[in-house]
RNA sequence: UUCGGGAUGGUGUAAUCGGUAGCACAGCAGACUCUGACUCUGCUAGUCUAGGUUCGAGUCCUAGUCCCGAAACCA
């Protein structure tokens, strides 16, 4: 057996970074990462970015990722959101260092710190209001103005900060600011402000804090005590660094390195939590699992696979490009691995009744289906076939267009998995709609027979009309009509452009009846449609739901369309 | 106007020290097919601009152009 070629390693400048850090020794070669998400909302596909990059580059390089709550502003933040967080994370197939960190567990420890920089002069307590900050922090291109407090000595600091965090002082009265300059160029160190007074309750502190630390303080002092080496975050912190660094030369804790990469951006919808939750509040989708939207927990409901989800995240690469990706490279990776593990069924999604007036009416025979032809270990099964069947209606045409080759009157298709059928006629109702269509089946034609091994046109899927289960079905569309719904392209409001075709609900479908029994979550074809599953949350027994995960190629489609 | 980033086919992303611009997706054409799927074959198409250095520039130098981000007691 020839040695397979050695699998190209993943290049890019993050991973290349990594490598030359480690030639160097630095941090003594280890590599620790960490993906910091803040319990506000639920993780979507440009999360899974981060969470590939950060768990990715842990592992190959023989390191650690923690998966870190950012939970510095109680007012957000709320644990519903940390499982999801973490059920997100472990479907996405990684694991972490055995629990979930906290930027709240390291409170004191920060608080600590803030003393410090206070008893160096580096920091102090400013009793502007919120307004008053903004307006002397200038623009960005005029200086900013420096406080009146910032003069404070380190004792008077001190005290003030010491009766701050014991609730002397009333919500927003007071800050503690880091004493930088207010004519830096870069407005992050016009004296940033480094602690709040919020009397509001955290998820997991209680009612133990009333003052809370800045994500800029508090970041970068997390990744120290936790000996992060590689911090990576998107591009929008990159002038966030000089900040990350500031705090780290001026406290003796560890210098792990803030770098930067490009968000994942997805054409056709949205990537703010924000965004996405006012979607979800003014009740254009379901919930936060609604199969329409980018979060990972709706991506699961709606079939994907945590597979094709890491692929996709491999394909698109990293850089510092801000990028827009299509669509279609998600539906590819997620049809090559669905290709590869879906069962295969046959369903009826709008129903055309097919009589095959030689076959006796009392008659039924099973046919033996191949479950997955790409996977032979997958088996096969039964299925009824009768005289009254269902197809698709898109599989009949009175009058063929070009190209058309599936059932016309007068010629020949194959039944999957079962006989070669002759169009003989329809019948039709007073208004002349198409009620049914009549055809003779050839009895040597019987796959695997002999009999079948002829030419014909095509081949389309049935099924049984006495044996059929009735099911809903669901069909996604995008979400949205312009594919930066957000940007100032689409001019203004996001909504303007909520697509209203995004869900098509489709009832009375026809299923075969081995469908009845199938796991929720179990990712199915639908032979010649697409990719499918049971629906998780509102499938029952007796009112089978089903999501379309995505559609088939369909080059017919395509030609058809330009046609006509 | 300030600061920080970034520009390679339609979309993304590679290219060691300066040495044949590669890969994936999309598109087009064909082969195969009991899924108009999958698979396979072929094709189309790119270095922001202008100068410069060099035998040779996506890569180095100079000057521009365009795009993105930044002024929360959010993260």
């Amino acid at each position: 057996m020839s040695t397979p070629p050695a699998p190209t390693p993943p290049s890019d400048f993050l991973r290349e970074l990594v490598t030359r850090d480690r030639a160097a020794g630095k941090h003594g070669g280890r590599v620790v990462t960490r993906f910091p998400p803040e319990p506000n909302g639920y993780l979507h596909i440009g999360h899974a970015k981060a969470i590939c990059l950060n768990f990715g580059i842990a592992q190959e390089f023989g390191g650690v990722c923690n998966l870190r709550m950012d939970d510095t502003n109680p007012t957000t933040e709320d644990p519903e959101y940390v499982h999801a967080i973490e059920e997100d994370v472990r479907w996405l197939g990684f694991q972490w260092a055995g629990r979930t960190y906290y930027a709240s567990e390291y409170f004191e420890r920060i608080y600590e710190c803030a003393e410090q920089l206070v008893r160096k002069g580096k920091a102090y307590v400013c009793d502007l209001s919120a307004e008053e900050v903004s307006r002397a922090r200038g623009t960005l291109v005029t200086p900013g103005t420096e406080s009146p407090f910032r003069g404070r000595s380190p004792a008077e600091n001190l005290d003030l900060l010491r009766r701050m965090r014991k609730g002397e002082f009333p919500e927003g009265s007071r800050t503690l600011r880091a004493r930088i300059d207010m004519a830096h160029p870069n407005m992050n160190l016009r004296d940033p402000v480094l602690y709040r007074i919020r009397f509001a309750p955290h998820y997991r502190t209680g009612s133990e804090w009333c003052i809370y630390p800045m994500y800029d303080y508090a970041h970068p002092l997390s990744d120290a005590f936790e000996g992060i080496t590689h911090s990576l975050c998107t591009l929008e912190f990159e002038h966030h660094r000089p900040l990350y660094d500031w705090f780290l030369d001026n406290l003796d804790i560890g210098h792990p390195q803030q770098i930067e990469f490009a968000r994942l951006n997805l054409a056709y919808t949205l990537m703010s939590k924000r965004r996405l939750l006012e979607l979800v509040n003014e009740g254009h989708v379901t919930g936060w699992d609604d199969p329409r939207m980018p979060t990972l927990s709706a991506m699961r409901r709606r079939g994907y696979t945590p597979r094709a989800i890491r692929n996709f995240c491999a394909e698109v690469g990293v850089a510092k490009f801000n990028s827009l990706h299509e669509i279609a490279l998600l539906e590819h990776v997620l049809r090559d691995d669905l290709n590869r593990v879906a069962l295969r069924f046959l369903a009826v999604l709008r129903p055309l009744k097919v009589v095959i007036t030689n076959y006796a009416a009392d008659q039924v025979e099973e046919m033996t289906a191949i479950n997955n032809p790409e996977d032979p270990a997958a088996g096969s099964r039964q299925m009824p076939f009768a005289r009254e069947l269902w197809i698709e209606r898109d599989d009949f045409a009175e009058v063929p267009p070009k190209g058309f080759h599936r059932l016309s009157p007068g010629t020949e298709v194959r039944l999957r998995a079962a006989y070669i059928v002759r169009c003989t006629g329809v019948v039709k109702d007073a208004q002349g709609n198409l009620v049914e269509v009549h055809c003779t089946y050839d009895p040597e034609s019987r796959s695997g027979l002999p009999g079948a091994n002829r030419k014909v046109k095509a081949t389309i899927h049935w099924v049984s009309a006495r044996h059929a289960l009735d099911a809903e079905v669901r069909l996604y569309d995008q979400l949205f009509t312009h594919p930066e719904p957000a940007s100032d392209a689409a001019g203004g409001d996001f909504r303007r452009h909520l697509n209203p075709r995004s869900l098509e609900v489709l009832r009375g479908c026809k299923l075969e009846p081995s469908l009845a029994s199938v796991a929720p979550g179990t990712p199915l074809q639908f032979e010649r449609l697409g990719y499918f599953c049971v629906d998780s949350r509102d499938s029952r027994k007796e009112a089978l739901v089903f999501n379309r995960t995505v559609t088939l190629r369909d080059t017919w489609a395509k030609v058809a369309a330009k046609g006509g």
